[in-house]
RNA sequence: GCGCGUGUAGCUCAGGUGGUUAGAGCGCUGCACUGAUAAUGCAGAGGUCCCAAGUUCAAGUCUUGGCAUGCGCACCA
């Protein structure tokens, strides 16, 4: 006999997944699954380059499972999904990589090592963990077309970025500005956050801190300040060198502040200070003294122990704004408009946490100051000076040192550490200036303050904040229209949108696109010495044409990339042109005015390239003009990790706001985090990162996936753990395979192939409707599901589907019709049914299972007459058929499985075996329809429970007990404040009450004095109890049991029994199913009339021609169970 | 510190618009089943629904405030 199912012995996952992979592989099922749809709709999707300079993990497949399931769904839909793959290849962490393999720091490039030679070396090492990925890739099913993929430090990827800012630039976007950047003076660089979040970076430091006293100009006091004198704010800083540079003080709006008279400590002198009412306590401490009367201050004298202060006034930080006090230390003004400097403003980022509560506030070197600075108005200028080059600049140069115009300070180091070994003078500049701070009665109170401040990862020297030169874009122009746009984009989950991302875009600043770098896409913007001319360069070719304008200038001696050829779009011809730092460097264009232009020596930050991936994956507008323009522009589904809310997500927003005034994407999923399965993060420090290929050899793809997808929602973090793998192969993977099995040995048997014709829905028996009713829900529900980006309930409810309905319900209630009787038109139903539920579940499941899904679709399809698909992946998403949905049946089916749960509890409290049959059971019903209902399934409980009768009793019967309870949601709005007392009422009704309710329909009772009535809508009466029977209820149901076993029943255990017993030695001895056979029994009293009475039925359950009981069974096979003790022998006939 | 999440059984998670027995799976205990069997079924035990206050006749569910935890941002005188 031909099997035309195949048939396994075992489930072996990642075999099964290799071999399929095989089969995709030599079929080319991903190429085809693209070009069955040509000229379909295409279904867009971006692919966010992963770097290939790490290795992968497995939070990598987590986030290629999601990407995978919705695309290959959507396949199945019929759309056309092609799928790029990119790798993003520029920044600072190959940058890293590379310098810690050569054994070289920053400061050797361009000594030690050339750009070209440092480059090189990036290039390489960037696609080093290809090979890796790509295996991870295909191993895990990711379908993403790796043989073409966007590389961003192609020539072609780099023109498109090009003519992208150009664009910007074009409208007037593009700026460059100061902004305050952590620096390293040493290191002469500016450091990124990344940088700066590097372990280790942040230390313990002890700096010299001042409290200094700033005087406030008298005739700019407010009224109720201006009657005490001379009045001085106190301001802290744990960094006095930026003392000089001061130009604000802010404070708190909401904070109290109180003015206080006392004495200088230093010199003697009687002063007023203000600052946070909070705070007095914490500067007051130790030798100061509060006094109760403004007298006391009159008794102190010069060094005397204690320094009394009285408080004069409080008042609110608002009623501060806008005074002015005379310059602290005047080395400079402000080259901007000095007259804004010097005055009081306010901010909300004031705290009392320490400090005075009033924040000395130095423009040029705190971020927090130049924000709330440019905030104020008027504008705060900061203190900037011209150079010698007539540009503004910091009171600080570059190297760390104060200009010349501060004086005796002019050429010194802010920092002790910057100087070279040994050459530190003894006092740093923070502690000279306290010491003159003191003598000029400015100093309220200097210490060491030990805090935590950050070092120059490379250096070790203590970073500066400092203002740098960057180019920016000026997001804040359209980041309304970003908000706006963002609003039409489907975010999975729907906060990360609306908050995270929502409120980041309500908030943003300008884009600082600068980077102080080797490895990237260069600026291409040429600006001549004096800044006023610029130009930035859209493509090669507009750079060629500028570069021959500047040959016959005289600035170049020749174009470089002669032999490019414009308009020739061949990776040859773009290999001759490489845009990378080491060669554009040496460009120098002409200006219009005929003045040489260099290039901005920055590179552009790489989040640009992955944002421009849209445009530049295609090379547009150069290429794929048309293509871009009416498809690619904008994807219908991305998918990544919430961390990159602020990185891909924002850049291709931004991006695609400002060149097309629309959004990037309509659909993105932003999934969580994979944690180990305590909840940690996963970190090669602490060892408890997963290996994906591990888990891979373990329990290969489909499992990982399923596991991944099924147990949390993808937005949620997931802890990872390999037992719930396991938990999922088992129990899913494992029913649907074993349902599979139990298919495909009746079907071979049978010879079934579906060549009949469909067996109408009318004619089938009642659990085939009704499972293929759950069937068509199920497709409905997983259809929306997946078309909702909500992929875990997709999974959880075709795990339902196999588990609950197909498997533990369908089969088992159904498992006699495969091997009993002819094949006739019940079998055939079966074998249709059961056979269409399979076929169905593996295009539902192919998505999230691929392998394992097209594996089961294959031997499916192959065993029938009407063959699919060549894959599961190149068929189309089933169909919900409205037709096949009875929502009746399937709630009578869900009263069958209470009804067999409730029967079966009472067995197992009466500890009746289910073998034993019993007589009877009953169960109350309330109405026609109830009754009509559980008739309908009456067979099903039987069989299951093993009971001979249903006999379901009505109202008449007279023995039903009725429990009553308030139904609250109807009574609840009525009654409001009396629902209690009405509970308490319809709890205490009896037998008769209720029947009296259920007559007249309605009933009248006292609820607080007063009369009411009550309906019998206002509550639910169920018949909770039999008189005299053994019950249980549950979901409303009620369900007696009759225990009584007579001697009938008693036989007819001990048959079943039997045959039970007999079928068991038939396996053990390797019988086949169909085998017939002889029987002989050794006399048992107990047995021998059970025997007798039920020869018929044991006979046909167990294939047997003759049964014979003889005096002595030698040999045979012992068998006992109740009081039955006695041996039986099996031949075969 | 700010923003966004999360907090339900030992573990992993469900619990439309508030309604009176808070569920599932795993694990645990017991019992069954055994021609789907590296399975399976049933039952049982196990819960101050993070805490507190509030709104309400009624709160796991709504409001406010805490606590814990995760992520992102900011690094601050």
């Amino acid at each position: 006999m031909s099997k035309k199912f195949k048939e396994y012995n075992g489930l072996n996952l990642p075999e099964l997944a290799e071999d399929i992979l095989t089969f995709w592989k030599d079929e080319k099922i991903f190429e085809k699954s693209i070009s069955i749809r040509e000229g379909a709709e295409p279904f867009v999707f971006f692919e966010g380059p992963p770097s290939a300079n790490g290795l992968p993990g497995i939070h990598h497949v987590m986030a290629r499972a999601i990407k995978d399931i919705f695309c290959r769904y959507k396949t199945q839909k019929g759309y056309k999904v092609d799928r790029k793959a990119g790798w993003d290849t520029h920044g600072l962490p190959i940058e890293l990589g590379v310098e810690k393999e050569l054994g070289i720091t920053k400061e050797d490039i361009g000594k030690k090592i050339s750009v070209e030679a440092y480059n090189e070396a990036c290039k390489k090492a960037v696609m080093r963990y290809t090979d890796v990925w790509n295996k991870v890739t295909e191993s895990y099913g990711y379908w993403v077309d790796m043989d073409d993929p966007y590389i961003t430090y192609k020539s072609k990827y780099m023109e498109t970025v090009w003519w992208i800012l150009r664009q910007i630039w074009d409208k007037d976007l593009l700026y460059k500005g100061y902004t305050i950047q952590p620096y390293s003076p040493k290191a002469g660089t500016g450091l990124s956050s990344h940088e700066l979040n590097q372990p280790g970076t942040y230390q313990d430091v002890t700096d010299t801190t001042v409290v200094a006293q700033f005087k406030a100009e008298i005739n700019t006091l407010p009224g109720f300040l201006n009657s005490y004198g001379d009045v001085h704010f106190l301001a802290w800083t744990t960094t006095p060198w930026t003392l000089p540079s001061n130009t604000a003080l802010t404070v708190g709006p909401k904070i109290d502040y109180v003015l206080v008279k006392t004495f200088n400590q230093y010199t003697f002198e009687p002063v007023n200070v203000i600052l946070a009412k909070n705070l007095v306590g914490y500067q007051f401490s130790g030798k100061y003294e509060e006094v109760e009367a403004i007298e006391a201050l009159d008794t102190y004298e010069e060094g005397a122990k204690k320094i009394p202060y009285y408080i004069l006034k409080d008042f609110k930080g608002a009623a501060l704004e806008g005074i002015r006090y005379e310059q602290l230390l005047p080395y400079a003004l402000p080259n901007d408009n000095p007259e804004n400097a010097f005055r009081v403003i306010t901010g909300d980022f004031v705290t009392t946490e320490d400090g005075t509560g009033i924040v000395h506030t130095a423009p040029t070197f705190g971020a927090d100051d130049a924000k709330v600075a440019k905030e104020a108005t008027p504008e705060v200028p900061p203190l900037l000076v011209k150079d010698e080059n007539d540009n503004l600049v910091p009171l600080v140069d570059l190297q760390g040192r104060f200009r010349p115009e501060m004086g005796e300070f002019a050429g010194k180091y802010v920092k002790n550490e910057y100087y070279d070994d040994g050459d530190a003078p003894e006092k740093s500049v923070d502690v000279e200036l306290a010491i003159k701070l003191k003598t000029e009665n400015k100093a309220f109170k200097v210490e060491k303050y030990v805090h935590s401040y950050p070092n120059c990862w490379r250096t070790d020297k203590p970073i500066l904040y400092y203002p740098l030169d960057s180019w920016f874009i000026k997001v804040t122009e359209f980041k309304d229209r970003m908000f706006q746009l963002n609003q039409t984009i489907n975010w999975k989950p729907k906060a990360t949108g609306e908050g995270r991302f929502g409120n980041w875009l309500a908030n943003a600043n300008d884009w600082n696109l600068s980077r102080s770098r080797y490895w990237g896409i260069p600026l291409p913007i040429w600006r001549t010495e004096d800044g006023k001319e610029a130009k930035c360069i859209g493509s090669i070719e507009e750079l060629e044409a500028e570069m021959q304008r500047s040959v016959d200038a005289g600035f170049m001696e020749k174009v470089l990339f002669e032999d490019f050829v414009i308009g020739d779009y061949s990776e040859e011809n773009y290999e001759k042109a490489d845009l990378h730092k080491n060669i554009v460097d040496e460009i120098i264009l002409v200006s219009d005015t005929g003045q040489p232009m260099k290039r901005e020596a920055d590179l552009i930050d790489v989040w640009f390239d992955s944002g421009s991936m849209p445009y530049a994956q295609w090379h547009y507008p150069f290429e794929n003009k048309e293509k871009v323009e009416k498809t690619w522009r904008k994807a219908d589904f991305i998918a990544e990790g919430v961390d990159q809310t602020r990185g891909w997500f924002y850049t291709l927003h931004a991006i695609a706001t400002m060149l097309f005034d629309d959004v990037a994407y309509k659909n993105v999923v932003s999934n969580g985090l994979v944690l180990d399965k305590d909840g940690q993060k996963m970190s090669k420090r602490l060892g408890n990162a997963v290996d994906p290929f591990e888990t891979l050899k373990m329990y290969g793809p489909d499992a990982t996936r399923w596991y991944m997808i099924s147990n949390a929602n993808p937005w949620d973090n997931l802890k990872f753990d390999s037992d719930g793998i396991a938990e999922v192969r088992n129990k899913f993977f494992g029913t649907l395979y074993n349902t599979y099995s139990f298919f495909s040995l009746y079907a071979n048997l049978d010879e079934f192939d579906y060549s009949e014709e469909d067996i109408k829905l009318e004619r089938r028996p009642e659990i085939d409707r009704w499972i293929l009713s759950e069937l068509h829900t199920l497709v409905q529900k997983v259809d929306e599901a997946y078309a909702d980006y909500e992929p875990t309930r997709a999974a959880r409810a075709i795990s339902l589907f196999v588990q609950e309905n197909l498997s533990n319900w369908f089969v088992r209630l159904s498992r006699r019709r495969f091997w009993k009787g002819s094949y006739g038109e019940d079998k055939i139903s079966a074998y249709q049914t059961l056979y269409s539920c399979l076929e169905v579940v593996t295009r539902l499941g192919a998505p999230i299972a691929p392998f394992f899904m097209d594996r089961m679709y294959k031997d499916l399809t192959a065993g029938v007459v009407k063959k699919g698909q060549e894959s599961v992946h190149l068929s189309n998403f089933p169909v919900a058929d409205a037709s096949y949905v009875d929502k009746e049946l399937e709630e009578k089916m869900h009263r069958a499985q209470t009804i067999s749960s409730l029967v079966l509890s009472l067995r197992q409290r009466e500890k009746i075996k289910v073998r034993q049959p019993l007589q009877k059971i009953m169960i109350p019903v309330l109405d026609a329809s109830e009754k009509s209902a559980i008739e309908a399934v009456s067979d099903l409980i039987k069989s299951e429970v093993n009971v001979k009768e249903i006999e379901l009793i009505d109202e008449g019967s007279g023995i039903l007990v009725k429990q009553i309870k308030p139904n609250f949601k109807k009574l609840g709005p009525h009654f409001g404040k009396d629902m209690k007392a009405v509970a308490q009422v319809i709890m205490n009704f009896g037998q008769e009450e209720i029947a009296q309710l259920e007559k007249d329909g309605e009933i009248s009772v006292i609820i607080n004095e007063k009369n009411t009535t009550l309906t019998i809508d206002d509550v639910l009466i169920s018949s909770q109890d039999i008189e005299g029977w053994l019950v249980a209820n549950a979901d409303g149901i009620t369900v007696a049991l009759d225990v009584t076993i007579t001697p009938k029943l008693k036989k007819e255990g001990i048959a079943r029994e039997l045959v039970n017993r007999i079928q068991n030695i038939r396996k053990d001895s390797g019988f086949e199913v169909t085998d017939r056979v002889d029987i002989t029994i050794q006399d048992d009293a107990e047995l021998q009339p059970a025997v007798a009475e039920n020869l018929d039925y044991i006979k046909q359950e167990t294939l047997t021609e003759v049964l014979q009981f003889e005096s002595e069974v030698v040999n045979g096979t012992e068998i006992a169970f109740d009081e039955v003790a006695t041996r039986l022998r099996i031949k075969k006939h």
